[in-house]
DNA sequence: GGGAGAACATACTGG
DNA sequence: ATGTTCTCCC
């Protein structure tokens, strides 16, 4: 038997070869050390979840280790549920009690135990980054200070900065220069506005969980002795308070077991330290590593393209991936004329991949930014491809969905400033600026919610009678929402109620201009997501069905569309595609200025950080890899000429092949071809300010030209059209 | 006070 | 290019 240091509650230990067969000798190594700090650096496709799941079915059968001792913290949603559903499979049991859950699901839920202790109201509410940001707007007027010179986003971003490395507003120095002694002012403001409103960002749940633990030996006791073991998914994504947390529940007990990458470690934009893996070494004194390097995933070419790129980042851990199976098929590259272009030459990709009986689950559309999809989206609508976006603006994020939700918090927590500002005229009824500026005045003065100081502001008195009477109405109809609310016994019942008394669902079906249809047809669907709202993951806290779900709808925002049954190509940022596998992946978009991007170049951190981002891109295809980039591409209104990105470079080229037909076969990648065609002599029959007639189009002008050979294409202006590109292989034209 | 259109700012990643 | 705030007029 393997020693360990699991207590046994029991002696009964079942079959363990589901468990153990399936692995390599280094992922069993892992899954049956005994119970100490474990680090395992697991390479992309190493079969890192694979370690975690089996490690925790082993402890379960192999020692009997209760499942409500077993803790596991991974960073989505996503690979929360997988993890769940990959344990519930092998051992064919019922993971409920398992701790299982994001940093920020799990924090949120030791304060719903322990609202007192973590000295926040019962009722307190989770906002998300845009609920932040308004609340910032609002400070920021309320101080009086210029947002031009103090820009929303940046002030959010120094709060979450501060709290992502554990520290408060008393923690720093009053001293310094202006804009650090403005941004204490605002921070401070900021605390005690959530505080008195009951409102907690999501830095804040970090923190605060940590500071609950840290202020509380009690509830640390609890837990400590709680949990045999402590799992972390995705280490090397840790931030300073994350790290801080974890040492505290596995404080004299060492029983961590961490699994992470430092090639992927790609959230240092939200306070990630890759540093803490590091760390871990020194704080663990006794910690074992073990390297997963067989890679189970991708073909030799996509393998070593991807170490290729990697290597050149400096002061890595150090681990090289290896694959037991051929080389497969080079990676492609193609060059696109545009954005449309390369929509274009990509979905047709995905219809032959499909033509030839291939699903289109397996493909895989990544990119480094949200604003990308939409040329995509445009081109798998027209040819009639079913295609599913992740992140963008995802359900809960809907502007008519935060509307009745806001109710409901209000409904649950009148102390909710955030809520209370977004529905007090949502939809109209009659509350204007001046009202409102009344009730912030008395709200500041007496420093209380903005509820209590619309009261007050009624018992003055002191209101036009048409003003009051808006103001009243409000008031009574959340008042009575709630009385009714508190009478149903269903929660969707509640939200129906709402959606429809709220004059919400009203309004949006008057709302013929502004996509209302659309909007009625969310929230109806929101009622309906309350009816299929599964409460089982969080029975044992004494929490509301209302409550859970207003949580629900903070912390996982739902996906952007439904129909996840359906065989459709997935479209998502670099960012949320780590984790996952596919059998095709386009890698697009391959342009410096976009990827990396611009923000990042002058950086050789973040430089490197958008490197791991490419090797995380790479490392999803398991049997194909097109990567694309653009000569032109429109953005942000503006055309642009960006070169290939250095990245491509990085790749060696026995791993290539190029698609294009060019007429420079062995044109270097590094080359930016297009800036040669435009100064250089065109070699056509055309010329600039050539007068053209086209059959269809009619009569135009030439005004620009590219490309030679089968490549060849004119820009003409035509009289009765506009401006187009075409190519003259394709068209006949005629010259005036 | 409400609605429409103009002017304006803002453009990376996410729990 | 797009979303948000501002301004004007009823």
């Amino acid at each position: 038997m393997i020693k360990s240091g699991f207590s046994q509650d029991t002696e009964k230990t079942g079959d363990v070869t589901d468990i153990i067969d399936p692995l390599n000798d280094a992922q069993r190594a892992a899954v049956t050390a005994p119970s100490q700090a474990m680090l395992v650096l697991a390479g992309a496709g190493s079969g890192k979840t694979r370690v975690l799941v089996h490690r925790i079915a082993w402890q379960i059968k192999a020692f009997g280790v209760p499942t409500h001792s077993i803790l596991a913290v991974t960073f989505t949603n996503k690979a929360a549920k997988e993890m769940r559903g990959r344990i519930e499979d092998l051992l064919n049991i019922s993971a409920q009690n398992l701790w299982i859950g994001t940093f920020h699901g799990l924090a949120h839920r030791l304060l719903r135990r322990h609202a007192k202790q973590a000295k926040l109201p019962e009722t307190f509410q989770v906002m998300d980054s845009s609920d932040q940001l308004r609340v910032v707007k609002r400070l920021l007027q309320t101080l009086n200070l210029d947002d031009s010179k103090w820009p929303p986003k940046q002030v959010q971003w120094y709060i979450n900065a501060q709290k992502d490395e554990g520290i408060r507003a008393r923690h720093l120095p009053e001293s310094g220069d202006l804009y650090q002694r403005q941004m204490l002012a605002v921070y401070k403001a900021y605390e005690e506005l959530c505080d008195r409103s009951g409102l907690v960002d999501f830095a804040e749940l970090l923190l605060r969980a940590h500071e609950l633990l840290r202020d509380n030996p009690d509830v640390l006791e609890f837990y400590q002795q709680r949990f045999q073991q402590v799992h972390v998914d995705e280490f090397q994504d840790t931030n300073t308070i994350q790290y801080a947390w974890l040492r505290l529940l596995t404080q004299g007990k060492d029983n961590i077991f961490v699994v992470g990458d430092d090639d992927q470690s790609i959230y240092g934009w939200r306070g990630a330290k890759i540093e803490n893996i590091y760390s871990f070494q020194k704080h663990y004194p006794n910690h074992q590593v073990i390297k997963l390097e067989q890679n189970y995933r991708s073909t030799g070419n996509i393998l070593k393209a991807a170490n290729n790129v990697i290597a050149n980042n400096e002061g890595r851990m150090g681990k090289e991936l290896w694959t037991d199976a051929g080389d497969g098929d080079l990676i492609s590259l193609y060059t696109a004329f545009n954005e449309q272009d390369e929509a274009y030459f990509v979905v047709e990709r995905i219809r032959t991949w499909v033509k030839e009986g291939g699903l289109r689950n397996d493909v895989a559309i990544l990119y480094r930014s949200n604003a990308q999809s939409r040329q995509f989206e445009e081109k798998l609508m027209a040819t009639g491809t079913p295609y599913r976006v992740y992140g963008g603006l995802r359900f809960f994020d809907r502007a008519e969905i935060k509307n009745a939700l806001a109710y409901l918090r209000l409904m649950a927590n009148r102390h909710d400033d955030a809520s209370f500002e977004r529905v007090i005229n949502t939809p109209t009824r009659g509350i204007g600026n001046k009202t409102l500026e009344d009730i912030r005045t008395i709200a500041r003065d007496q420093n209380i919610a903005l509820w209590p100081a619309a009261v007050n502001l009624l018992n003055q008195g002191k209101m036009t009678p048409r003003a009051g009477l808006a103001l009243s109405g409000f008031l009574h109809l959340i008042q009575t929402l709630d009385e009714q609310a508190a009478a149903k016994e269903e929660l969707y019942e509640k939200v129906k109620l709402v959606v429809e008394k709220s004059g919400l669902l009203e309004s949006y079906q008057k709302d013929k201009v502004d996509k209302g249809e659309e909007k009625v047809e969310n929230l109806e669907e929101l009622v309906n997501a309350a009816k299929l709202f599964d409460f089982e993951q969080s029975n044992e806290d004494n929490l509301s069905d209302l409550d859970m779900f207003l949580t629900h709808a903070a912390l996982e925002s739902g996906d952007g569309q439904a129909e996840e049954f359906e065989d459709c190509v997935q479209l998502m940022t670099l960012h949320s595609a780590k984790g996952l596998e596919f059998k095709l992946v386009f890698l697009v978009g391959m342009e410096e200025g976009l990827f990396p991007s611009q923000q990042s170049v002058d950086d050789a951190g973040r430089l490197e950080e958008e490197r791991r981002l490419c090797y995380v891109g790479m490392t999803r295809a398991r049997q194909l890899l097109y990567i694309s980039y653009s000569e032109s591409r429109r953005l942000y209104g503006r055309e642009s000429y960006p070169r290939p990105s250095r990245f491509l470079r990085e790749i060696p080229p026995e791993h290539l092949q190029e698609i294009r037909v060019r007429a420079a076969v062995t044109r270097p990648v590094s080359m930016p071809a297009r800036q040669q065609s435009i100064t250089t002599a065109i070699p056509s029959k055309y010329k600039l300010g050539q007068r053209v007639n086209h059959a269809k189009f009619g009569e135009g002008v030439v005004l620009q030209m590219e490309g030679d050979g089968a490549q060849e294409r004119v820009q003409i202006n035509f009289k009765q059209v506009g401006v187009k590109w075409l190519m003259l292989s394709f068209v006949q034209l005629e010259v005036l």
